[in-house]
DNA sequence: TTAAACTTTCAAAACTTATTGAAAGTTTAT
DNA sequence: ATAAACTTTCAATAAGTTTTGAAAGTTTAA
């Protein structure tokens, strides 16, 4: 396999991945290709390796800068915008933990809490309902509270601790 | 909020929730109903409830069966079929993981590995790219590694060394 | 073996989400 | 102030995914 081939089936594999972790192909696709380039890329060359309109470019340029794992860079003398991704793996893998928790889990929470607290009139449904609820909740709160320590310790110290662990 | 709110509250939740880690809406609401009901449902009743046709729910039913997350049952003297959903929390955090390593992840380390395999030419791009491709495959792989621990130790023991680190 | 009860399949339709591209907007150099 | 260079917006359209429902298939009881 050469460069290309290998370019391609990663940009390839990795974007069909995005929409599992919540981004959608092209989303996916910009940030494999910028996290591969030594240097940052314009606009146009995202849009030329890519084949994808100016439009969808932008707009999911803008997102990735919003979830923080793609940054504009400018160079001297030159008028048009060029970004570069996060190429710090942990960091990346921090980002991404912060922004689901943000945007997936916390609200889950809400509504998980919310539910689990109507008033118990003894009958097997609404019990069986509140205790499912409630394990539900606790679930999530502790995958929530491990990402975070993940997310805003050293993750490098998590990292060894965990392998130690499981080794 | 009554229990018919918070039912409802709770199967749209966990149903838009769904297609976050990787399954269809009616599949995720299918089975955040069988998840609090006290007693195993038919395929009629899972019908009425959610308000989706046959062919939907026995395809989904199938593949929520697939996942190793609901369960045929069924009633002595009765020809139907009934359903029921893994209840332990704990149960169901494994399965979901185990699927998840096993759809996703395998096979993207497998990429991963391939196309950070390719021969160093010594130019920039190449080199950018093994170093990249092959850190992502690091971190998939510890994170692996981590899900897989949880999945087959007894997970108790795991989420507890877990809480006892992040207090 | 038949027929009723039930489940599965799958092509077509409905719905949802992503993408395009041209127009509008913004920034910068002169 | 103007115009060139560049970016963003958004309505229309394309692409992809889910859902339906009727027909085919299967199982069971008599």
């Amino acid at each position: 396999m050469n460069y290309k081939e290998a370019k391609d089936k990663f940009i390839q594999t990795w974007g069909s991945l995005g929409t599992l972790w919540g981004i959608n192909k092209a989303m996916a696709q910009i940030h494999a290709l910028l996290f591969i380039s030594p240097e940052p890329l314009s606009m146009e060359d995202v849009m030329e390796e890519l084949h994808i309109s100016r439009g969808n470019t932008s707009m999911n340029l803008r997102q990735l800068i919003d979830w923080g794992i793609v940054y504009k860079t400018s160079k001297v003398g030159e008028r048009k915008e060029y970004f570069t991704s996060e190429k710090d793996i942990n960091e990346l893998a921090k980002q991404i933990a912060r922004e689901r928790s943000r945007r997936e889990i916390q609200p889950t929470l809400k509504v998980l809490k919310e539910v689990s607290s109507i008033e118990d009139d003894g009958t097997d449904k609404v019990k069986e309902f509140i205790k499912q609820t409630k394990a539900l909740h606790e679930l999530a709160s502790t995958a929530d509270s491990i990402m975070n320590r993940v997310v805003n310790q050293e993750s490098n110290w998590l990292t060894k601790t965990f392998m130690k662990l499981l080794k």
